[in-house]
RNA sequence: GGCCUGGUGGCAGAGUGGUCAUGUAGCGGCCUGCAAAGCCGCGUACGCCGGUUCGAUUCCGACCCAGGCCUCCA
């Protein structure tokens, strides 16, 4: 079965080949690390972490990037208002972001390459482009001469002309273009800069990428990805530095555009205000709703976050575990676990995971109507072994319901106690304890042998709300000083 | 205004030129000491108007609506 993907490029969903075999290449925009990432953020690192994984069992060198962005004025502004050096914004929120996405299950990436450590890379790519006449230095700047590269435009679908006649783009008196973009810019004094032919200064926002793919990956690189919210300045600017820095080799062979989640009906958005901080989603929520939910609709299309889509996300796994909890007993080796043909087709079609999901259903189905031994241990194997590739099922349902590290001496007597009573046919007693376990959260459901499945819900408030997140961001920067301004 | 997506049953969300998505919620029944779970069944789903076709939710056109990008944004 063929691996197909829907080429940003081109707008159609195409066969993909890699250029090389033995060493396929792609680099997923990552994060700029200047506060915590909200939901949407982690669309991108679970997504196509999942299309690394179907690479990598297809191919024998995957080289997957994921970069962290640490040199923007967002970060500036967040260091100087907490009165500490960008460091330490940076490296907390890149440690934060690469723990938050290791517990939602992304992938990780086989390199995640710092911009500031490509300081070198990025002032030899702005040398090239100049040298090229692709680029020229004014006033300790150096800007992309965009009426220089005939393509530019072409991932986005508009015209140069449309956006240099577009006068919403800022227009710097240095610029021979409105459309020119920055690759380099002085910095004062009190900002971080780096020694360069046109003085001290920084990188601009798109170079870093460029420059950090071709250190790692190659002049030409396979995959580029990324949210869609980036095609436009931030991909096509890539792409223009990229080829016209290598004298006009094709940069990204695919490009892949996840769409945006939207909350209340709008896109999810630090300026709009109406996030879900990940990190305080993480503390409500078992991480594995969060990764089914974000997986839940095909990566192209918006994705609606809300308590009702949470809760119904909630309510599927809860039934797909269940079946896990009456075949606990059913021995599945990990070597045994093999991924269903139907699952791994669905994710080869574009990631269809709600195609996945379907399949999954249906083992799900298969596994509890199954008689014999063998085919329970069939039917566990492939439901464990399609859960395995999609990163879902693998935890031990008992601590999926939470029995198993919450189950107390008392509940044990409890329980105990119920049983007897039920054998002695004392069902007032039984449903006396089964109240009261109940009040304690657990629930208790008989199984026709006479024993029972316990299921706890400790954590009885799955709701979502954007004041509260919006606070824990707050406080959670405000850790870093006591004096600092969340305005963006 | 320009460019681009999309409008599917209460909700979420695939897909297809002609019996079936799937999940979740609801209703009825079976089962159960009672529940829960499970099983069986149910609800005239494809924005609107035309066109093409034997047949369109699926193709084409117009319209309406929503969202995204055009400025930092996954």
């Amino acid at each position: 079965m063929q691996l197909r993907l829907h080429n940003g490029l081109t707008r159609r969903t195409e066969d993909f080949v890699p250029a090389n075999p033995e060493r396929v290449t792609m680099y997923v925009c990552g994060p700029t690390v200047y506060n915590y990432v909200h939901i949407g953020n982690a669309r991108p690192p679970v997504v196509f972490g999942l299309l690394a994984r179907l690479l990598k069992r297809r191919y024998p060198n995957v080289v997957y990037a994921r970069n962290i962005t640490d040199i923007d004025d967002k970060i500036n502004a967040a260091a100087k208002s907490a009165g500490v050096p960008i460091d330490a914004i940076t490296t907390h929120f890149a440690a934060a972001y690469r723990e938050d996405m290791a517990k939602l299950g992304a992938d990780e990436p086989d390199i995640a390459p710092r911009a500031t450590a490509h300081i070198g890379q990025i002032i030899v790519m702005c040398e090239r482009l100049i040298a090229s006449g692709h680029a020229y230095a004014a006033e300790g700047h150096v800007l992309f001469d965009v009426a220089s590269f005939a393509d530019y435009g072409r991932l986005s679908g508009r015209s140069t002309e449309d956006m240099i006649a577009g006068a919403r783009v800022e227009v710097a008196p240095y610029k021979k273009n409105p459309a020119d973009f920055v690759l380099w810019k002085p910095s004062t004094p009190d900002l971080p800069g780096w020694d360069s032919p046109w003085g001290r200064g920084r990188p601009g926002w798109h170079i870093e990428c460029s420059a950090m793919a071709e250190a790692h990956l190659g002049e030409t690189i396979d995959i580029h990805a990324g949210g869609n919210d980036l095609m436009f300045p931030h991909h096509e600017n890539e792409i223009a530095q990229s080829t016209c820095a290598h004298g006009g080799k094709v940069f990204a062979r695919y490009w892949l555009h996840n769409g945006m989640l939207t909350f209340d009906g709008r896109k999810m958005s630090k300026s709009l205000g109406n996030v879900l901080v990940l990190h305080e989603l993480l503390e409500k929520h078992s991480p594995e709703v969060l990764r089914f939910l974000l997986l839940k609709a095909h990566y192209r299309q918006p994705l609606d976050w809300s308590d009702t889509t949470l809760q119904q996300a909630r309510a599927t796994l809860d039934g797909w575990y269940r079946v896990l909890l009456d075949l606990a007993d059913v021995e599945v080796s990990a070597e045994e676990r093999k991924v269903p043909a139907e699952v791994e087709s669905a994710l080869l079609d574009d990631l269809n995971t709600p195609q996945a999901f379907a399949v999954l259903a249906r083992l799900a189905d298969g596994a509890r109507s199954a008689a014999t031994s063998e085919a329970k241990h069939e039917a566990k194997a492939a439901l464990l072994g399609g859960g395995g590739l999609l990163g879902l099922l693998q935890q031990d349902p008992n601590i999926w319901f939470g029995s198993g590290h919450a189950e107390t001496d008392v509940v044990t007597k409890l329980r105990r106690e119920r049983r007897a009573a039920r054998s002695a046919k004392n069902f007032a007693r039984a449903d006396e304890i089964r109240k009261e376990l109940a009040a304690m959260g657990v629930t208790i459901e008989d199984k026709p042998d006479g024993t029972d499945n316990v299921i706890v819900r400790e954590r009885l408030v799955e709701t979502i709300g954007t004041s509260s997140s919006v606070k824990s961001q707050l406080s959670a920067t405000a850790q870093l000083s006591d004096k600092v301004d969340l305005s963006n």
